[in-house]
DNA sequence: AACTCCTACGTCAACGTTGACGTAACCAAG
DNA sequence: CTTGGTTACGTCAACGTTGACGTAGGAGTT
């Protein structure tokens, strides 16, 4: 039997005080030093690099951010719905992108719309005394957040508002784009419009209703209730409710679908009925492979990468100490036209 | 003007100190109430727990580590080419989702298949002491990851193996899937198969190139090197290669796409040829709305969850001591039949 | 020559926490 | 009543680092 292994049993990882013995100085010194801070001579300087190479010294963030009068670990939290979403992991990418170029890093999770799994990641990036967080908050209430908003953590929401007071977030024109896409498919000639909608307690799903709205209001069409089905989360219960709305005694001629998994799901019932060239359908989010389609489908494209790069931009404001009132930012979406958005009804 | 505001002026983070004041004890007594560890008394206990309540005061686990024996920071770091990338994204969750059941966070950052932003990152995760690092490997030599592995950090190399030993990986079936796949066009009649396949100093692509070469050799089928077309490096060079095949004089009448964006490419190529119903594809990598393409591209698929569970199971067992010999894990995929593979040569 | 000022170091304590160890009180057994 | 053991605490130092401050020596000024 070996001794039950540490990985490494007798080294211990170098410390400033190692380097220091090794280059004959303080330990003052050697952080001077690794710092790059003046009061160093070029002599030592050279002879405490020499050292620190040699014993393959590390510094110690955690150590040193302990001690450091600032506190900062150079670390944000980023919670997000679930990482596998490719929404998600483009906005993480752009999020950890723009910390990376301040010398900030990124913890990650996701609480799986939960907010009890929320809770306890908070928590957990709380004690790892992280500088700010960005969150794609959970459905259901936001005590957790505000708690630790309230505590003076920098924070930033992303797709959806705060329901507390004092806090930044970003989204995108959701309303808006959504009563132009709307008013597009009117100006078409398209009389009888669905809605196919997200879960409605999502602050977007409810944003682009409203937006639907507006849309039909602004172009003089009246609304059918039974052309409006909602909480359709994920692509099977939208395969059902588009199923169902081409049961209906007057189906619609174009389809209006806020959210991307919606959007596929009412272009497989499309596609199976043979209806794809015949009914309009502009999708809220893009996807990939929307253009592969056929016909290719049209789009209300969300700026997944700006989003991402304002919330950093906000969140590490904060950090360093902007204390101006809280944003609400509006990252603009854009149309794209791809065929689906542009077929005229039949009359 | 404001004083240049620091975000609480005057609010101290509460420590233990606080704690043990306002409930009359000794820090000790209230460090054994926050970890749960005996030796507190019921009474003693009710009213260090409150005093935490009244205070707001949460555990500083960066000091927590810095003071205990094991030096755990239970924070593991994940390194991977884009997290914008899909791929990449469901890694990181699964790692992410494995990792938390134990208590575990994440550290995530993209190396853009750079070496040397691989190799600053690695230093910071180094700095932050994370307890183990799971990577998918930049191209280029892997000098800075066998330096951070020598030094005993626990080390999983995702998807690629590692150019030096001792080390930990993940892979799934590249060669054999491929091999298979092959073969199955091969069995279907096709005797001019042809290979578009990512960048050569992949280790994926080389792998998947062999499993091609073996697939051929296994059904009696030659190699036609003009059919074989490499270091395609998005969906861009693979649409050009693929269009090249078709000027040929005898041109390929199935395609082996080694990788999803190059079977994207080439599918690009194939409709607006309208040989899409008439060239057999199969894929590497299954990617969103492949079924829902005209006909379903069938593809090889990797079990990304599981590779990234595995990875995690991996790095997590190291960080607990397990010394057992190092492990190169295959994670198996599957061939998904979708219709694009099934098509049989004209004559 | 005495003075200031600056540079290049060093010393010390502290950040928030916990391991090692000490101690007082109590109970049970001899 | 002592002895031994257990329980419930407390005391102290240390983890690796840096802020505050001290000091020795040299250069420049009067």
């Amino acid at each position: 039997m070996e001794p039950t292994g540490r990985r490494e049993p007798t080294m211990r990882e170098p410390t400033m005080r190692d380097v220091a013995a090794l280059a004959n100085v303080s330990t003052k010194t050697v952080s001077r030093v690794i710092n790059g801070l003046p009061g160093a001579g070029t002599e030592v300087t050279d002879r405490v690099r020499a050292a620190a190479r040699t014993l393959g010294y590390r510094p110690n963030l955690t150590a040193s951010s302990l001690r450091r009068s600032d506190r900062r670990s150079a670390t944000i939290g980023v919670l997000f719905e679930d990482l596998s979403n490719p929404f998600d992991a483009a906005l993480l990418r752009a999020v950890e992108d723009r910390a990376r170029h301040s010398g900030v890093l990124v913890l990650a999770g996701s609480n799986e719309d939960d907010h009890t799994l929320q809770r306890e990641l908070l928590l957990s990036l709380s004690a790892r005394r992280v500088d700010g967080v960005v969150v794609m908050a959970a459905g259901g209430h936001q005590d957790a957040l505000q708690h630790e908003r309230e505590r003076g953590t920098p924070m930033v929401l992303v797709d959806r508002p705060p329901t507390f007071g004092g806090t930044d977030c970003v989204t995108t024109t959701n309303r808006e784009s959504s009563r132009d896409a709307v008013a597009r498919l009117a100006a078409l000639g398209h009389r009888d419009i669905a809605f196919l909608g997200d879960r409605r307690t999502l602050w977007t799903s409810q944003e682009r209703y409203t937006g639907y709205v507006e849309g039909l209001a602004q172009a003089g069409v009246a609304l059918r209730g039974e052309l409006v089905r909602t909480d359709l989360h994920g692509a099977d219960l939208a395969e059902t409710a588009t199923a169902e709305l081409f049961c209906l005694e007057r189906p619609p001629t174009a389809l209006f679908t806020a959210q991307n998994l919606v959007t596929v799901g009412a272009m497989r019932v499309l596609r199976a009925r043979d209806l794809h060239r015949r009914v309009a359908v502009i999708g809220f989010d893009d996807f990939p492979l929307a253009d592969m389609l056929d016909p290719g489908i049209t789009v209300v494209r969300q700026d997944v990468p700006g989003i991402g790069r304002k919330a950093a931009d906000l969140v590490l404001a904060r950090i360093d100490g902007d204390t101006s009132p809280p944003v609400h930012a509006v990252v603009p979406a854009a149309l794209v036209p791809r065929g689906s958005g542009e077929i005229v009804p039949l009359s």
